[in-house]
This record gives C-alpha cells, structure tokens and sequence, in this order.
RNA sequence: GGAGGGGUGGCCGAGCGGACUAUGGCGCCUGUCUUGAAAACAGGUAACACCUCAGACGUGUUCAUGGGUUCGAAUCCCAUCCCCUCCGCCA
C-alpha cells in the first residue's frame, strides 16, 4: 500500500511512477475520498469533545437536565451517522489504495514489458553434448520418476507425482537449501501453515487483486499460500519490533498453490508449470536505508545455489513494467534448460520497499523512546524446485540417458546417478 | 464436536456504569549519588487518527473483535474470534 499523505502531497510524483510501470490509475477519486474522511473525523471528534464535557458536567451535578440530555442524545445520533460516514468511506479508501502498485525506485529501467528487461550477468557456459540433449520429458520416459498420468488421474491436469529417486532428489534439494540458507547464509528456519487467513494475503499483496490464482476453502475461509512469502510477510504483522531486531532473516520450506489461470495453454508440458510445487523462500526486515544492500546478499544466496550446483544462469533486471505489484526493485535469476533450449526463471528477488509493511502494520524503533517506523521487506525464491529439477536433469543428462547427480546434493541423495529403469 | 473458565498498556495484574485523566508491580528511559556500574531515590514511560512546517500544543479513538443499551461503557446485553481446563474423536 502506498502512503496516502505522499499521494496528498506528491500527486504528480506518484502519477508519474505508476505510470512507468503501464499503470493508469486516476489518483483523483482517491483524493476526494481522502478529504471526505478527514472532514467527517474532524466534525466527529469536535461533537464528540463536546458531548464528553457535557456528559462529565451530567454526572457532577445533582439534578438531572432532561434539556441536556435530550440536546446530547441529538449529539449521539450526529456522531453515529459521521462515524458510519468515516466508516464508508474509509473502506472505499482503502479498497482504492489496495489496488495500487508499489513505486519503483527512481533507478529502475522503464519499460512496460519483458523486452525492456535488463540482463546483468551470466554465469558459466552451456555445456557441449556430443549428442542431441533432451527436454526433461523425454528423458523422463526412460528414467520413470515424474509420473504425469498418474499425477492427472489423482488431482487432474497441471498435477505430478514423483517417484523413486526422483522424489528423493527434490526432498534432497529442500534440505540441502535450507541447510545452506540456516547454515551459511544467516536465515533462521521457518516451517509455516500451508493455509492462510484472507487478512495474511492482504499484508503481502496476493488480495484482494489476485484472488483469481489462489485456491480457497470458501467453508472455513482460508486459502493455499502461492509462496511462502506470504507467510513469512505475516510473521511481524502488527508488531513494533524493539531496538536491535532487525535484521531478521528467514528462510521457509512450503509447498505453494496457483491456480495459472492466466497461464492456461502455456507450458503445458513437463514440470515447468505446475499447480503444486515446492519452493525454499528466502525473507529479510531491514531497516529503510539498508534495503537495497540486502536485496543484493539475497540474490547472492540464491546465485551461490545455483553455483554449488554448476547451473548456467543469468541475473535480469526487470524493468518497471515487469516488476511483480508490491516490488520496488526485482531481480530474477534464469537458469538455461539445453533440453528445453530455454532460460527458466528460478528465483524472484524483490525489495518491496515499506509496501507490504504498511498492508500488514510491521514497524520496529530505532531506539527505546523513539517512534516506530515502517521496515523494509524483501523476498527470494532461493529456489523453485521444479525448474531447478528440470535444469539438473536436462544439463547433467548424458548420452545413455541417465543424469548424473552435482556433487554437493549427493550426500542429501544418497545417490550419484539417475539411471533408466530396466524395461 | 460437548461442558466450563478466561482475553485489560512491552509483561504481570487490579478495576465491573460518571475524578478511569486505567491502581499497583516488573521492565524500559532520564536525572541525583558513584571513578564506572549496581543499589537506592526522584521523575518519566503506549499506539493510532485529526490539526500542524513539526514527533510542540490541542482534540478524538483504542481495555480481544464487531454490534447494541445509555446523556455517559473497560464495566451492562448480543454475536464472533482466540487461549486455557475437562470430555469425546484423532495422525
């Protein structure tokens, strides 16, 4: 959520940067709504003194006034049709507010698609075959461990049943992830529910805009996290963090539920997208003036997993217009798919500024005596598990067609080598 | 799921229609004393909104949440949520 006394005060500022990222957002509605509330709060509060001091002298004297009691009971009636009008319109307010945006940071390529994107760095090469490398679906037929059709029988289209060594490597990428985050990284292990109230999905973003990708249990009223960032934007909600917290690092194992409608007739084949996937998030709270310096280390920690693991890949930039809604600042890390012939985006890292801060109330103090202030967040996928799959099935498969195990994963595994099952 | 009990400031805990402007204690901050610290003593200790150049002054709101009764609600009534105890069920 933005700020309403920087739209007040800045609107053209404001304008300008949601406009650099395809947004046209009349800012004019929200205005008029802002000064209604404002007017309606103030002639509440100056009745409501009055009626305080009117009620207090009531008590003090012996005899009743049946006058003033009747002028106050007028008095009551006034204050309770400005609270319902503060009341209705602050919930338009905000529902206007909810919709927006965060702002980009001013150093932000503009652009209003992909092709604007900037790529930062590569890492590594491609490697040489000596042979025609296969999509990992066609390896998949003889190595057995991705089970498509039982995976639509149970739970229908866009579902995957792993079996054998392959569902021992992706447990084995959890663990060897958050070993490595909890380990050397700093993060501090998080395992959170899988189902979250509607207010956890308003603090990170995912509502009320994107309802539309979340699956929901109408009955009780919770719905299927998309990524653990939501649960990890909620841990803070409504805390004043003391002197000395921040940073706080986490770093969360869940299981993360989309719907891809948007998607629907995209990647349809393989594990590239999927309606069940797993995925290790990374999350920092910094103070304001660090938040940029730590969505560096954050894309660091992810990078330095695709390097243990011997991934080609490359860092972009998005540019304004790419940029997912609550983010300030995003990088993406791509890893390439030779079998695929294409770069997959495995980590999403962004610093969502006070945005998500100010949806879920996460402050902290300076000092003891100080005033609270919003934090920053950040979030990373470090990493998604089903394109970091295909990547290391599709690079490290060799001519036989097995896949031969990065060695930092081999002592999770316990095994060197993914071979075809006899027929 | 059934039956009871309970949710008050950073924490503990009193209050159960009008001086609550929320007692007291702990914690925290400042000061005195001290070479420094501790102890002791004194003072201060919330958030949010409106107003504002302002974190000043002022006003309002907040005693789980939302309604209601009343001139006036932490206090009375209703609903909801959460926690605890016992029973049932269960991995």
């Amino acid at each position: 959520m933005l700020d309403i006394e920087l739209i007040r005060r800045r609107p053209d500022q404001v304008r300008a940067a949601l406009a650099s990222r395809g947004e046209e957002s009349a800012l004019e509605p929200i205005l008029a709504l802002d000064a209604r509330r404002r007017d309606a709060i103030h002639q509440g509060d100056e009745l409501r003194a009055r009626r305080n001091q009117v009620s207090q002298e009531i008590g003090r004297s012996r005899e009743r006034s049946p006058e003033l009691i009747a002028e106050m009971r007028q008095v009551g009636d006034r204050i309770k049709a400005l609270e319902d009008e503060v009341k209705g319109v602050e919930e338009e307010l905000s529902k206007a507010l909810l919709t927006l945006p965060n702002l980009p940071r001013a150093d932000v390529p503009i652009g209003l698609d992909a092709s604007a994107n900037i790529v930062r760095r590569t890492w590594g090469q491609p490697r040489a075959y000596d042979f025609q490398p296969k999509a990992h679906w066609d390896l998949n037929d003889a190595l057995g461990i991705i089970d498509f059709q039982r995976g639509a029988r149970m739970s229908g289209a866009r579902f995957v049943v792993l079996r054998g060594q392959g569902a021992r490597l992706q447990r084995a990428l959890i663990t060897w992830m958050l070993d490595v985050h909890t380990q050397e990284h700093g993060y501090i292990e998080i395992y959170p529910p899988a189902l979250v109230k509607s207010e956890t999905l308003v603090g990170s973003s995912n509502l009320p805009k994107f309802a539309d990708n979340l699956y929901h249990d109408a009955e009780d009223d919770l719905w299927l996290v998309p990524t653990a960032e939501v649960n990890l934007t909620a841990m803070h909600a409504g805390e004043i963090l003391e002197p000395g917290s921040l940073p706080i690092k986490y770093a969360a194992y869940t299981p993360c539920f989309r719907k891809e409608k948007t998607a629907a007739g995209r990647d349809t084949r393989g594990i590239k997208r999927v309606h069940q996937f797993d995925k290790v998030e990374m999350y920092a709270f910094v103070e304001p003036e660090r938040s940029d310096e730590e969505l560096q280390k954050i894309v660091a920690d992810a990078e330095d997993l695709l390097q243990r693991l011997g991934l080609h890949y490359r860092v972009l930039q998005l540019c304004t217009g790419d940029m997912g809604f609550p983010s300030a600042r995003s990088y993406d890390l791509e890893v390439w798919s030779p079998g695929c012939q294409e770069w997959l985006e495995v980590s999403s890292c962004s610093n969502c500024t006070d945005f998500q801060a100010r949806r879920a109330g996460i402050r902290f103090r300076r000092e003891a005596r100080s005033r609270p202030e919003l934090v920053h967040t950040l979030n990373g996928s470090g990493l998604a598990l089903p394109r970091i799959m295909i990547a290391i099935l599709e690079t490290f498969q060799q001519s036989g067609g097995s896949v031969v195990i990065p060695d930092c994963l081999r002592p999770y595994t316990g095994f060197e080598a993914i071979k075809p099952v006899e027929q």
